[in-house]
DNA sequence: AAGACGGGGAC
DNA sequence: GTCCCAGTCTT
């Protein structure tokens, strides 16, 4: 039988979160005596069901599946494992536990909590979702899976999903997991990353979530690509569908689902200057578009090949912002940090000044060590910053 | 249709 | 270390 899901009942919520939940439709998929199928659902169905009552894990906005936790929880899901995103949603609804605190908070606020996660455009479009639906619809959050779809940030799997989890819609969810799950289940051995792909597996899930409980439906298809039909070595004998699965009796699944070949990366090389002067360090802010946008770093630059080594490129950068030759450079580090689209290594140098620079322009300022633990970071530069306060914590 | 956009976990 | 993972927006 299903697991009762606690606090699901709509006079739980609080009242700014319970606007969605007066719909017939949507009492009815969330209600907690509700059927999880009917008696004409497909047995694998069932099964699959089943085994998600029985395995599926705590996750703090299963609790209380409202419109505001289940939005926030899904746009952090977004590339990103549960385990990564737990403790960062505790702390992100600890700070901001209501749409509105979300959208009166300023950006900065919501790229440090969002910092490390990665994919900063997500926090962005977050924090301008949050403003539209508190200024513009009245904190009233959408409740069709059109609607999810025209917020900044929402796309089809993120729409579909809080549609049919926070709101009782009809919709089918399909992230990683859910292709991996229904390729193998149907032994489809086409490349999934096609735009008719999507369409046709969309088109066909549809037609099961509609039968039974859609939310119910689309979280244990991905909770099955999460914890049993995984990419490698999938625990099929552990499967609830696995009488069902084509890939599995025709032992393709390590060849389904099919994905085209990944070009290697290129790999980068910078130079990064820790710039220090009474106590305080040199930083500036990155543009508002672009990679890692408006987070912090250390001035720095790419080491291209008229530069013959880090040292030389460090001292043209130092001159670059007017620094006299008699400040002499330390090397300090080296930083290695992988993105999606390029591996590189950072060549940190260290440089204290007798007296502080101008500063270039707005975007620059000197921090203190308060100001390094409060601005947002990305996961590199928190390396180069905590080494730095640990070092200026030894040496006073 | 292809590229930009982070970081973490499994091996 | 190396490979793998895979939503949304922009171009």
């Amino acid at each position: 039988m299903i697991r009762p899901q606690k606090n699901m009942n709509a006079h739980q919520r609080s009242p700014a979160e319970n606007t969605q939940s007066k719909s017939p439709l949507a009492n009815k998929a969330n209600h907690p005596l509700a059927p999880a199928h009917s008696r004409k659902t497909p047995l694998w169905i069932q099964h699959l069901l089943h085994w998600f009552s029985v395995h599926q894990r705590t996750m703090p906005w299963r609790d209380d599946p409202s419109p505001y936790k289940v939005w926030v929880s899904e746009i952090m899901l977004q590339q990103t494992r549960v385990t990564a995103v737990i403790p960062y949603f505790e702390r992100f609804l600890g700070q901001f536990p209501t749409v509105q605190s979300l959208a009166d908070a300023p950006l900065e606020k919501v790229l440090k909590a969002w910092e490390g996660l990665g994919y900063y455009s997500r926090a962005r479009n977050l924090h301008q979702t949050a403003k539209i639906i508190h200024f513009e619809r009245n904190g009233h959050f959408p409740k069709t899976e059109a609607e999810w779809l025209a917020l900044p940030g929402v796309g089809p799997y993120t729409a579909a999903a809080v549609a049919s989890i926070a709101c009782g819609q009809t919709a089918a969810a399909i992230d990683g997991n859910v292709m991996r799950v229904w390729s193998r289940l149907r032994g489809i051995r086409e490349d999934i990353s096609t735009p008719a792909w999507r369409n046709k597996a969309r088109a066909d899930l549809i037609r099961y979530a509609r039968i039974c409980n859609a939310s119910l439906f689309n979280q244990a298809m991905m909770e099955l690509g999460a914890l049993v039909c995984l990419p490698r070595n999938p625990a099929c004998v552990d499967c609830p569908i696995r009488n069902n699965c084509i890939a599995h009796r025709k032992r393709w699944t390590d060849i389904i689902p099919l994905r085209k070949k990944i070009n290697p990366v290129p790999h980068r090389h910078e130079v990064v200057l820790l710039i220090s002067s009474n106590k305080k360090v040199l930083m500036r802010q990155r543009p508002e578009k672009g990679l890692l946008a408006g987070l912090w770093k250390f001035p720095s630059q790419p080491l291209d090949k008229t530069h013959t080594s880090s040292s030389r490129a460090a001292r043209a950068l130092a001159n670059s912002l007017h620094i006299p030759q008699t400040n002499k450079l330390q090397k300090h580090q080296r930083v290695e940090h992988a993105f999606t689209h390029f591996t590189q290594t950072l060549h940190v140098y260290r440089m204290e000044l007798a007296t502080a620079i101008k500063l270039p322009s707005p975007d620059w300022r000197w921090c203190s060590a308060h100001d390094l633990d409060t601005l947002p970071l990305s996961r590199s530069q928190r390396i180069i910053a905590n080494e730095y306060n640990a070092e200026d914590e030894r040496s006073s």
